[in-house]
DNA sequence: AATCCGTCTATTTTT
DNA sequence: TAGACGGATT
């Protein structure tokens, strides 16, 4: 009974062995959160406090989910089979498919991506002729799901003005197309859920009794309609466990609501608050920068984390001339590292927004040093897995226009548009779907179509009996995709990927309890599957700071700390954007285990134009005494000791065209205002007494000053 | 049906 | 700068 709580700290301790009572846990950066997690649900197993049944984790990804369900089987000599440990979609996913029907749906029901959003949304407006330049796809795809995020249905949406009655009318038509077609998209999923507990008394009692302890990951990462759905179903005197960490909130910008931990605070009346503060990842000066940072976000829930790890090196800090100076440095020092016997995989490259990636990325493969990049395509978002399954999800289910319109004429097969407007007029005047308003079309069309619809009749009683390999392979042979890759020269990678969906079907059939068809769509919408075939395993990691949220690497460089950048521009006069800002740099910083390096370029090329940044503010925020340049700090430059980089002059940067000198004073050059503090000019104009200079002064702003006027003194 | 070309836009992203 | 997209061209 004791080992699983044999090496905990005392406040982990305390939160693992908390009675049955809604509790907070304010899990610090590398505190031991999923440890804490996973050994609560094994201690009130093994106390007997629960049984499996009993339980309900939710996490926000799979890989999480997964992480759990390894981690309690490893604690627990007991099946896991009877808990639920999914994400939010995922058990919701499971919740409809027990109630379909009082959630009026059928059994099949298919799940849209995104992407099937998007398509399903701009088909709609085409077959209701609204010009979408009024109403672009993309923001009506954003208000539906906001709406949805926020629990309301077109009938609750409050709209004052032409613009919004028409999206709610949009919003409402959508769902009509969906409810036909026996489709729901992500937020739905939800939705619908929270609407089934909320309506259906029976349904909602058989839960909120079954489930008596809820524990829920990332609480911070939490939507409106998340928590509402947790309050529903723990409204039967269920304990909620929340784990959570307001200073890594860094997804309000997809709807999630760091406020729901003060919310939950209150509304629950939770007593039990736990700060998980020792860290156990990085070493001391790392973590004192990170607390310094984030000390400037006001209205924290509060927590400050300390390690007895030791102080470590400092945090090196290095200013480069242009971006490709500081790319060229961060793999000069990589290589020296690997020299030193580091391992590639261990050495993680941070930036703020992909874009960043191109140079760096390109001075990685210069230098011959083998990298890999994360978050590209996934592999069930690529095309040709889309349209293998686009044909298997219209076997499954008729009525998904979606899934037909993306395979009707790939590979083609002569059906036009022409061909496909008196289709779409047959099935809106018989109010049925594409598929089943083929018969109803007449000459040439009706031919063309009618053949598609034999080949999938065809390919449906082939696949009878088989497997789901087997029907994989039979899909991509008889629909012709195989046929049509081969033909092309450049689909040799398009083949492979589609043999490696016929093992995918093959490792969903090992490990699925049920693995029909419709599970297996099912499974490729819900998990869209890793980012990449692990590709070679000793290369450096390339991401976004969002995206290394929950990793560690021994040494973290992170790139681009520059005011516009990181913070980023958009964020930067927004006082809550600033601070979501912030956080993520707190996050940055606290993946490191050991070394962290933070660069920063002078000039660097956006958007096809030079910009010269200043030093991001999160740099400064640093104490001064953790920090170690490596290049003269600017403003600290002397005369004599111009900073020259290694290699021969830097090539030649490129110049707005504004850039020759005004009165002494260039594009690039620091100044300083008696008002607006330090800053860069970034343009020129005018000459003699019109002369005119633009000054990036950071946090003050960018501002046009005419040197009559204004007092400039050149800086270093 | 495939290709070309001009236009537009440029945080962060899981399910 | 570069990529994605849509419309027009062949």
């Amino acid at each position: 009974m004791s080992h699983l709580t044999e090496n905990l700290n005392p406040p982990q301790f305390a939160a693992v062995t908390l009675p049955a009572q809604h509790a907070l846990i304010l899990a610090g950066a590398g505190s031991g959160k999923t440890r804490v997690l996973t050994t609560r649900i094994a201690w009130l197993i093994q106390s007997s406090l629960v049984s499996p049944q009993g339980v309900l984790a939710v996490t926000f990804t799979n890989k999480a989910a997964k992480e759990m369900l390894t981690r309690l089987t490893a604690m627990l000599p007991i099946n896991t089979r009877g808990m639920w440990i999914g994400t939010f979609h995922g058990l919701c996913n499971r919740l409809l498919r027990a109630h379909h029907r009082d959630a009026n749906l059928p059994q099949l029901f298919q799940i849209l991506d995104s992407a099937d959003q998007l398509s399903a949304i701009k088909r709609l407006l085409k077959a209701l002729n609204v010009d979408d330049e009024k109403f672009p796809p993309r923001d009506l795809q954003h208000f539906i799901n906001a709406c949805k995020e926020e629990g309301l249905r077109p009938a609750a949406v409050e709209a004052w003005d032409d613009f919004t009655r028409k999206r709610v009318a949009l919003y409402q038509e959508y769902e009509n197309q969906c409810q036909r077609e026996g489709v729901v998209d992500f937020a739905e999923l939800l939705l619908r859920t929270y609407e089934l507990l909320e309506r259906n008394e029976p349904v909602r009692a058989h839960y909120q009794q079954r489930f008596r302890h809820i524990l829920v990951d990332e609480f911070q990462d939490t939507n409106t309609l998340q928590y509402r759905w947790l309050k529903l179903l723990a409204g039967g005197g269920a304990s909620v466990f929340a784990v959570g960490d307001d200073d890594q909130s860094i997804y309000a910008f997809r709807g999630a609501n760091v406020g729901n931990m003060r919310d939950f605070e209150r509304e629950f009346h939770v007593e039990n608050v736990v700060r998980l503060e020792q860290n156990y990842r990085s070493h001391g000066n790392i973590l004192d920068a990170a607390n310094a940072i984030i000390k400037h976000n006001p209205d924290r829930l509060g927590k400050n984390l300390w390690t007895d790890a030791g102080a470590g090196e400092p945090i090196r800090v290095y200013s480069a001339l242009t971006d490709l100076d500081e790319a060229r440095f961060i793999v000069d020092e990589i290589r020296a590292l690997v020299n030193e016997g580091a391992s590639r995989s261990e050495v993680a490259l941070l930036y703020r927004s992909n874009a960043q990636s191109r140079v760096l990325e390109h001075a990685l493969f210069s230098a011959g040093m083998p990298y890999r990049v994360y978050g590209g395509l996934r592999f069930f978002e690529r095309q040709e897995i889309k349209h293998a399954l686009g044909y298997m999800r219209l076997m499954a289910n008729p009525d998904d226009d979606t899934a037909f319109l993306r395979v009707v004429n790939f590979p083609t097969r002569g059906i036009g548009a022409r061909s496909l407007e008196a289709l779409q007029d047959a099935a809106r005047t018989g109010g049925s779907s594409l598929y089943l308003a083929v018969p109803a079309v007449g000459g040439k069309a009706g031919a063309s179509v009618g053949a598609f619809v034999s080949l999938i009749e065809k390919l449906k009683s082939a696949c009878e009996g088989l497997s789901l390999p087997e029907m994989v392979e039979q899909v991509v042979e008889q629909s012709g995709l195989r046929a049509h890759y081969l033909a092309d020269r450049e689909g040799e990678d398009r083949l492979a990927n589609l043999a490696e969906l016929v093992n995918a079907a093959a490792n969903f059939v090992s490990e699925s309890e049920e693995p029909t068809l419709s599970n297996f769509l099912t499974h490729a919408s819900l998990e869209a599957g890793e980012h990449q075939a692990e590709a070679s395993t000793e290369a450096v990691q390339l991401m976004t700071v969002h995206a290394a949220k929950g990793l560690e690497f021994d040494v973290v460089f992170l790139s681009g700390l520059e005011e516009g950048l990181f913070p980023h521009e958009n964020s930067i006069t927004d006082p809550k954007g600033l601070q979501e800002e912030r956080r993520l740099m707190y996050v940055a910083i606290t993946r490191a285990r050991q070394r962290l390096y933070l660069s920063l370029a002078q000039s660097r090329m956006l958007h096809g134009q030079t910009r010269y940044n200043l030093i991001s503010r999160f740099v400064d925020e640093i104490p001064e005494g953790l920090t170690k340049w490596l290049t003269p700090k600017r403003g600290e430059m002397g005369f004599g000791d111009y900073y020259a980089p290694a290699e021969p002059a830097p090539r030649a940067v490129p110049r707005a065209s504004t850039s020759r000198a005004v009165e002494g004073l260039r594009v690039g050059q620091a100044v300083e205002h008696a008002k607006f503090g330090q800053g860069v000019i970034v343009a020129a104009e005018g000459g003699g007494s019109d002369a005119r200079v633009q000054v990036n002064f950071g946090r003050q702003g960018v501002k046009w000053l005419a040197l009559s006027i204004a007092k400039l003194t050149p800086v270093a």
